[in-house]
DNA sequence: AAATCGTATTGACGTGGATCAAAGGGCTCC
DNA sequence: GGAGCCCTTTGATCCACGTCAATACGATTT
């Protein structure tokens, strides 16, 4: 077990209307002057260093976030302390939605690299979405945006194998990244084999394996964590065809 | 014996305010007046066939679905015709959430049984909400819910092994038919073999064989659909303690 | 009561990914 | 800038589940 490590919480003015996440993210749709508005309720800011938890399974409720730098992996534990890993966040990602339900979270957050959230208290979004229709609907959106994709990592999980799996990801953070202004062919993987593994529902060896495979076939190049994709198209065809 | 009563058939008002599911539906921790305000805008019922869609995905999205009386599988399908069940649904529970998104259906809502569901047009259920706060939360807590639901779907997929998984279905669905006030031990599944593998993610002939290996150890007493738990915490340890 | 068809069970065999093991590489933190 | 440790890769072997196949059962129709 490992030593408590102090949590530094910095308060900032978080400021929507400056941020240029703005568009991924809550404000989607808002008209500047309820961008403002939605400034007024995002009181602060908080770092989060790397291997720290933002939120714990258990933990109450009070407010969602909204990633504005680095990210983050949730992930549930069973008991026998086996683990599986629900997501990984991104930038303009918001997290926390699981807490809604029962006024507690039900999985943990858990900061990748050093991160830093804008904390949007809960009821006060409420408050405010009863007021603003365009924020009503863009919050309604994310939290629909998420069962779908938990619907896609359900079929992937379900019945693709190990090397479609690790190409739909490959390809997903591959989008992702784009939708960043970052480039769609080369990127850094901040999570590990493991993770990565735990998310896809394999070994850490098999996701090793595939990766050297895909290396062997010319579809990426692989150094760690550091991926540049070759043939984008090659790795679709991975998840359509499926051969037996 | 009940005589069969005569009765004119009318395009019913739905009645949240009549209903005997509404403390597992969206009526829940409204009080009498604001029910009313959701008769008003529940709009129509609507009968579907066993085997029918409810909705296909693809579909525009218009409204959400409350069932009223029978059970729905949803799934998705690749192009490859690959489909992955994603999950059952049973009377009082939501469907539909998946459309606000991207306005269009993600993926196929298809009756078990004859059903029936109340039809919610969901820009007229965003306007009452911003004015009825109790029925807002309701809302939001519903799809966490899903949200946490579907976590412990990739839990089940991504780390454990069939048998555990069999009985985690069987435990969630006693569980459900407990809350609608039927026996936690003995029910009828309304779905295929094929249709728990494809939700479990796996073949038909492994479900089948783990069925007749609880009925062996004296777990439970199968008669294809017809379910019997002799033993619910021998299921509940054979989730708990992962032996390899 | 027979015929049909979808559903379920059971057996034999094959395989993809898990497990076990060992070595090498690159961060992280002094 | 070096020590230590975590992460990754790769190989050898194993086994849970998939695949293929045959049969049996039950509901529905005629």
């Amino acid at each position: 077990m490992k030593s408590v490590i102090p949590v530094t919480v910095v308060e900032i003015k978080a400021a929507c209307s400056q941020c240029n996440l703005r568009e991924l993210c809550l404000p989607f749709g808002l008209d500047p002057r309820e961008v403002n508005q939605l400034d007024e309720l995002v009181g602060s800011r908080r770092k989060i260093k790397r291997q720290q938890h933002l939120y714990r399974s258990g933990d109450g409720f009070e407010a969602i976030y909204a990633i504005r730098a680095g990210s983050f992996k949730t992930d549930v534990i069973l008991e026998d302390g086996r683990d599986q890993v629900t997501g990984f966040q991104m930038t303009g990602e918001v997290l926390g939605l699981d807490g809604i339900s029962t006024e507690h979270h039900s999985c943990n957050a858990i900061a990748l690299e050093d991160s830093e959230v804008c904390v949007i208290p809960f009821s006060r979004l409420e408050e405010l979405s009863r007021q603003v229709e365009s924020l009503q609907h863009q919050f309604h959106k994310i939290m629909s945006r998420e069962i779908v994709r938990d619907h896609g990592v359900m079929m992937l999980l379900g019945s693709m194998r190990a090397e479609e799996r690790l190409a739909a990801f490959l390809l997903n953070m591959s989008q992702r990244f784009t939708v960043r202004g970052f480039s769609p062919s080369e990127f850094h993987l901040r999570m590990t084999r493991d993770e990565i593994g735990s998310y896809l529902g394999l070994k850490l060896e098999t996701v090793s394996r595939a990766f050297s495979r895909f290396q062997e076939e010319g579809l990426v190049a692989v150094q760690q964590k550091h991926i540049r994709i070759l043939d984008t198209p090659g790795l679709k065809r991975l998840l359509n065809h499926h051969s037996p």
